[in-house]
DNA sequence: TTTTTAATACGATTATTTTCGTAGATAATT
DNA sequence: AATTATCTACGAAAATAATCGTATTAAAAA
């Protein structure tokens, strides 16, 4: 699948989030923090319906719409095309920038502990 | 500083690699993976420049490039921007997503869980 | 039933990014 | 000295992405 523009991906989230919407319960979400039309947000759904990035249920006149791409796949591919150009493929640094920046609590800190240890396991 | 785009991100990473280097030398590294022509990459250099991302050494006719935004600071921009958009704003879910992906060392392993026992101390 | 509201479709425009070609100048090679 | 190679500058085209306006249709409200 080929890589989300900022514009799709703000869509996609959202669809994740939700697990499904139409049009305009994602336009309102979207306007809550952009000045955009209708219309642009119709577009765009439209694009990605006709990448076959998103589906949707015609039936009734206000279409639903479904993310077409798994989640964790797309956050992966995002995340190694991010850690390659920006981190000069170092999963450390992102990490270490990822969690330093935001300010993890200690349920969280031990989630990845376990983590950690499991992947140690693992090889 | 405005957020780079691909092709300026993909210049800005070998730069901070290699320090400084020449357009060809920027060039060459590109060509290995792209196809693409080398007033391609001038241009976009010098675009770089006329934003303020980059400086550049003009006294030899051949200019030599540097960064001029910090790397750390634009990885958290980066990061920030894709933790919000495809994450939903949660480091926990970005940073195990990275890990396992990769596959870090024992060392960089215990690097990490150093660096989240800093963390805890801090909090 | 008529009018108003809300939805899709879709072309066209605008903005942004990337790519390339050409001109002109300097350095290196023959 | 002449030729060739290597730079930069820069305009313009091509490709991609985002925005919007209008037409049309269906549903809801009056």
């Amino acid at each position: 699948m080929s890589k989300p523009t900022e514009a799709e991906l703000e869509i996609l989230s959202l669809l994740w989030e939700k697990k499904e919407a139409s049009v305009r319960q994602i336009h309102e979400e979207i306007s809550k923090t952009k000045e955009t039309g209708y219309t642009t947000t119709l577009k765009i759904m439209q694009i990605m319906f006709a990448k076959g990035m998103v589906t949707r249920d015609e039936k009734s006149r206000t279409h639903i719409y479904k993310p077409a791409t798994n989640q964790g796949e797309t956050q992966k591919s995002l995340l190694k095309n991010l850690m390659t150009t920006a981190f000069g493929g170092s999963a450390k640094k992102l990490v270490m920038q990822a969690l330093g920046q935001d300010n993890p609590s200690k349920e969280e800190l031990n989630e990845i502990r376990e983590f950690l240890d499991q992947l140690e396991k693992k090889s």
